[in-house]
RNA sequence: GGUCCGGUAGCUCAGCUGGAUAGAGCAACAGAUUUCUAAUCUGUAGGUCAUAGGUUCGAAUCCUAUCCGGAUCACCA
């Protein structure tokens, strides 16, 4: 129990023990810390009592002193300013609260699995035909932190991924390579095969660009000349080869996407993530037809007269939704539906969460009503970890355009400054060129990932390359630079044979 | 158009389960400090908390309306 905990339940207690009939719960309690102008450690708020109670504020002030002064061991003093009773509690209980974090290790981490209950966290679960963007970063910073903190406080925590390995994006980057002249591979290009992957997208972006630019100057709207497109009807019919298996076809989508994976994991590695479990859409795009059939049976579902399937939500504020088309084929949330319950088998967690950007707020909304309805157990405990784009301050990050900051790039720029300022201050002259790049590391990609943090999830953030990122003020090289001081200080205390005491140990004398 | 989210100092953001005089960092200005873990330190200035109403002892915080910005509303994923 925390000391406002305690103080709070001693004040309700009193409170309740009124002649005036009125009852009080611990949430009508405010316990606040006292500004800093006033004198006191906590501020218990009056007004709400004083006007139930029909009493002074001096007269409830006093009462509930005295009565706190009896009970709370840790009670010193008090005052009253207005409807602020402000408490002050001895320097005995600060030495011995303070010699508590001191002494302790582990103080504020629960033990490891001891809420015996499983979470997990799905993040950042990218398409495989392009590399990692800042949009990313911000997704994995969030992922990682909150799945820390989750551990921190004792639950079984489960990383797992979804990629987004099938389907026209994919697609796009087969049929460039497909028709390029010259065929790069990680091998004869060097390059990491994720950005290979992402330059024959950006490719077929190129060449898709053109086409409907030469349609529309036919005179054709936009809108028709995408009907028409040549290269949007072979990129159909390249995803049709993929489902039907061709070998060909399914050989080249098993190459590009290893050359994404190598490439990908070697990010990953810098930004030390690991998964449990990663999940292919490849594997489940196609699942979730029983799972709707038995819906249907049930009711939750209906079927319209060209045999696809829906589900009505508008009673819970939300529309009409699709899970199966009428040539019996799945969506995008139909394949989630079946996901979560292979999850579920996978492991058994309790709660979930999804980190995934704030434009797929709706569709979250959604599979979780319709899982709601299955009578999924556990549907409640369902999260989606919303958050905002990372935008550029030209605007909005577009891989069609080529405006997009990729994600190895802004970590390298990050580690670089942090080199190049470290050999500024010649801090690091006696590390070894080993250590030195580590440290690099960390404290270049620990400052992005502070400066990410930073920002409420909910906001959109922008974020100036050019400017790069703060080393100064409220930053991660600020607080890695004060717990390297604050362990210089214990070595040369170690060294002078200066013994460092606990604190209470320290006040007495 | 419906729904959801954001709008706080010049900039980037805290504060939002209602509580005392709205806080940081950066930038600006004035000063300190010659490198000793100084990737500094002290101080000053800077705000109609988008706007207008309402609720109340008390509103940046809750409610309503309006304005601005964004997202979303596919037999795409």
């Amino acid at each position: 129990m925390t000391i406002q905990e305690e103080i709070a339940a001693i004040v309700l207690t009193y409170l309740n023990n009124n002649d005036k009939g009125e009852k009080f719960t611990l949430k009508d309690i405010l316990i606040n810390t006292t500004p800093a102008d006033f004198t006191g450690d906590y501020t218990i708020v009056l007004f709400p009592f004083i006007k139930k109670l029909r009493m002074k504020p001096d007269e409830l002030a006093e009462a509930i002193s005295t009565d706190l002064k009896s009970k709370l061991r840790a009670y010193q003093n008090h005052n009253l300013v207005k409807g602020f009773l402000n408490i002050e509690l001895t320097p005995a209980f600060w030495s011995n609260s303070l010699g508590e974090v001191l002494n302790n290790d582990h103080f504020g981490f629960s033990k490891k699995g001891s809420k015996n209950k499983g979470i997990m966290v799905e993040y950042p679960s990218p398409n495989t035909n392009k590399p990692l963007h800042l949009g990313h970063l911000r997704n994995i910073f969030l992922g990682s932190s909150l799945a820390n903190i989750m551990e921190a406080n004792g639950y079984t925590v489960y990383r797992t991924c979804l990629y987004n390995d099938r389907g026209t994006n994919i697609s796009k980057s087969m049929w460039a390579y497909q028709h390029a002249s010259t065929k790069h591979t990680p091998e004869n290009s060097g390059i990491k095969g994720d950005h290979i992957v992402g330059d024959y997208y950006v490719r077929f972006s190129d060449l898709y660009k053109a086409e409907i630019k030469e349609l529309v100057e036919t005179g054709l709207t936009e809108e028709q000349a995408k009907k028409q497109s040549k290269l949007e009807k072979e990129i159909a019919e390249l995803t049709v080869q993929w489902e039907l298996k061709l070998p060909e076809v399914v050989e080249l989508w098993k190459t590009m996407n290893s050359w994404f994976y190598a490439g990908v994991r070697k990010t990953y590695e810098r930004l030390d993530l690991h998964f449990d479990k990663e999940y292919y859409e490849s594997e489940v795009y196609n699942r979730g037809r029983e799972t709707v059939e038995e819906g249907l049976k049930k009711g939750i579902f209906y079927q319209k007269e060209d045999s696809s399937v829906w589900i009505d939500l508008t009673d819970a504020g939300l529309d009409q939704k699709l899970v199966l088309r009428s040539n019996g084929t799945t969506v995008y949330i139909t394949q989630d539906i079946a996901l979560v319950y292979q999850k579920q088998k996978d492991f058994n967690f309790q709660r979930s969460v999804y980190v995934v950007g704030n434009e797929q707020e709706y569709h979250f909304k959604v599979l979780f009503e319709i899982l709601k309805r299955l009578g999924l157990k556990g549907s409640e405990h369902l999260h989606h970890l919303s958050y905002g784009m990372v935008e550029l301050p030209t605007g909005k990050m577009k891989s069609r355009e080529g405006t997009v900051v990729d994600a190895d790039d802004i970590l390298d720029e990050v580690v670089n400054i942090a080199k190049e300022k470290a050999n500024e201050q010649g801090k690091l002259a006696e590390v070894s060129a080993d250590e030195k790049e580590k440290i690099y590391e960390s404290i270049g990609v620990g400052a992005l990932r502070y400066f990410l943090l930073k920002v409420d999830p909910v906001k959109k953030m922008i974020y100036n390359p050019a400017e790069s990122i703060d080393f100064n003020g409220n930053t991660a090289p600020f607080i890695q630079y004060i717990y390297a001081r604050t362990q210089s200080l214990k070595r040369n205390a170690a060294a002078q044979q200066i013994e460092i005491v606990p604190f209470q140990e320290a006040i007495k004398n």
